[in-house]
DNA sequence: TTATTCTATTAAAGCGCTTTAATGAAAAAC
DNA sequence: GTTTTTCATTAAAGCGCTTTAATAGAATAA
């Protein structure tokens, strides 16, 4: 066994000052005197004081770990999209002297089975939930009154404690750019309507619309039941070909979508960006290999990941529910799969 | 505040036993009848006791937790193969009590502001070291003689604790696999050989060939210096392609570039299976979605990360280094890019 | 029978912090 | 000059476990 390091009380003895004082300074609490101050910073520092989370978090009743829970399926697909929230989350956590942990649960989810064991022994300040989570996990995160955040996703019952990347701008920024090129006729193809981030999507290709004056039109947009990825882009699109829909661009609710679609567009003869141009949603690496490289809106994953645990913390410090949304910035990324409507 | 639930004193008193007992009975210490034992777990269990990992902790002076570290790289790369590892990890950990802290170094690696935070802290009991680790931080780990076991990579200076899976024996069962078919000029493409599975999966390569009597031919085998990606496959191939090799079939060092080599060998009017077989390693999911499927070797990832665990507790248990590397099984998975040569 | 060894259990100390009430000194108010 | 208030610091209790030495009783040996 290594020599286990200096204690608190090291520190103390070193500083001439008492143990209470130590904790006191480096939990900025009570009024210290600058000087004093100065001198335990000095002892911590010689010292290489770190303190012992089990010891701070035994006094304070406080763990010190916050709960990261996604469901597995999410977490190993090939798209790296919730692990770089992840890694946003980790990185921000290193600020606050917090440790995650990290679990899947699976998309069939039972209480009894597989609730994460951090709930089960309480041994989190509070939890961040990652995408399409269980319904029974979040009503009984709600029932054991943890500070929680959702990232990406919100349950049917509830309103606030929401991480989101602003959907509704992202859409219209995508539109946008699709009327400055001069098209009119522009299709969207969505997936599962019942994830929020979807929803929005489709709710800013409609507004956008409208403020362009245009009537969103019913056979121009292709919502698949199932899910959103790349195989539903495909399907998507050749509904919207098989009923003869006429557009020159398209607008699809993620990039999974986008390379599926540009597939089957592809497929049936249809040059990109030529004939039809595609703007994305999430800027997933797959997009920058797809030919063309597609435009798309740019999501930041990491902050995403970031903002929900600052929102975290402040919850569990002030020990108070903090209802509404907070959206993350999105922006617009042009590649080569849009252009000017063909003449 | 919620109630905090029941401690290792309120199960005693309901149990009529000492809390020493309780704790031993929990810890299987010491010799207890086993009518006290029933009468402790079931006061256990109808209080719902969990004993709190802090106090555990502070008592014990262990911290229930273990290190789970990887390049961010590694981490956040599209094919989720230590994604899964990690989860095969964490899965195993639930059996053992013991959380794992999962953090990405920069693989510009520096320890003066790189070191994870659980290690400066001592916050850990072991640490797990997933794929190509900076030289620097595995120097650190060694110093510091914490426990620790390399998942799928081993440092220079550094023979045991390490876990890999059979990647000898994997290249000898794809190598097999195309002798079955009838294939004897068998080409091979590399990467970093510094890798020690890349280097191992060679090395079958050669000694498959000897055992079938074949001679290894230095123009057959093409190993890029730089990396493993699906543009180093291709690039490998174009210039076995360049020089003229001449080969019925082909046997890479790992899924991606067996993709990037297929696209190549395609683009080059090579049908596949017909002209050429192509067998992978790793079976990541975009070899199921490769024109053809690829055949390839399948690496159990998730065991990889068990049985690190497993390796990793028995040797905090026993506070021995356990030299040796264990070697997790392959298989052979036969799609549809390999076939008979053509006649 | 008495001494010895085992077996099962517990008392008590201690792990390293936080937190609160108490204390003393200095400043402000009277 | 005395009382009150404020400021800076600390003593001491306690968080919930583990661990070790001690103890008492039962079993075995002498």
């Amino acid at each position: 066994m290594m020599s286990q390091g200096a204690t608190i009380k090291d520190v103390a003895q070193r500083a001439k000052v008492s143990e209470a004082t130590v904790s006191l300074v480096l939990n900025n609490k009570a009024s210290i005197r600058a000087e004093t101050r100065q001198r335990v910073l000095k002892a911590v520092q010689q010292l290489n004081y770190h303190p012992r989370q089990a010891a701070r978090g035994l006094a304070s009743r406080k763990s010190g770990n916050i709960g990261f829970i996604l469901t597995d399926d999410h977490f190993s697909r090939a798209e790296p999209f919730y692990t770089k929230i992840f890694l946003g989350t980790e990185f921000e956590s290193r600020k606050f002297k917090y440790y995650i942990l990290l679990t899947t649960v699976p998309r069939a989810f039972r209480i009894e089975t597989d609730l994460p064991r951090f709930l089960r022994e309480r041994n989190v300040d509070g939890v961040l939930l990652a995408g399409h989570v269980p319904n029974a996990l979040s009503e009984h995160i709600l029932k054991l009154k943890l500070p929680h955040v959702f990232i990406d996703f919100s349950p049917r019952h509830k309103q606030g404690n929401v991480v989101m990347m602003d959907n509704l701008l992202g859409a219209k920024l995508a539109m946008r750019h699709l009327f400055d090129l001069g098209h009119r006729r522009i299709a969207f193809i969505g997936g599962d309507l019942t994830h929020p981030s979807i929803a929005a999507r489709l709710e800013g290709y409609k507004q956008a619309l409208l403020e362009a004056q245009l009537e969103p039109a019913e056979d121009l947009i292709e919502t698949v039941e199932s899910n959103t990825t790349t195989d539903d882009g495909v399907h998507a699109a050749e509904k919207l070909l098989a009923r003869g829909a006429h557009f020159t661009a398209l607008f699809t609710a993620n990039d999974a979508m986008a390379i599926g679609a540009m597939q089957c567009l592809k497929q049936h003869g249809r040059q990109i960006p030529v004939d039809v141009s595609i703007v994305g949603f999430d800027d997933i690496e797959a997009g920058t290999h797809a030919q063309p490289p597609l435009t798309t809106i740019r999501v930041d994953k990491e902050e995403l990941g970031a903002a929900a645990l600052r929102r975290l913390m402040e919850m569990i410090e002030t020990k108070k529910e903090l209802p509404g949304k907070v959206f993350t910035p999105v922006e617009l990324v042009v590649r080569q799969s849009t252009a000017p409507p063909a003449a």
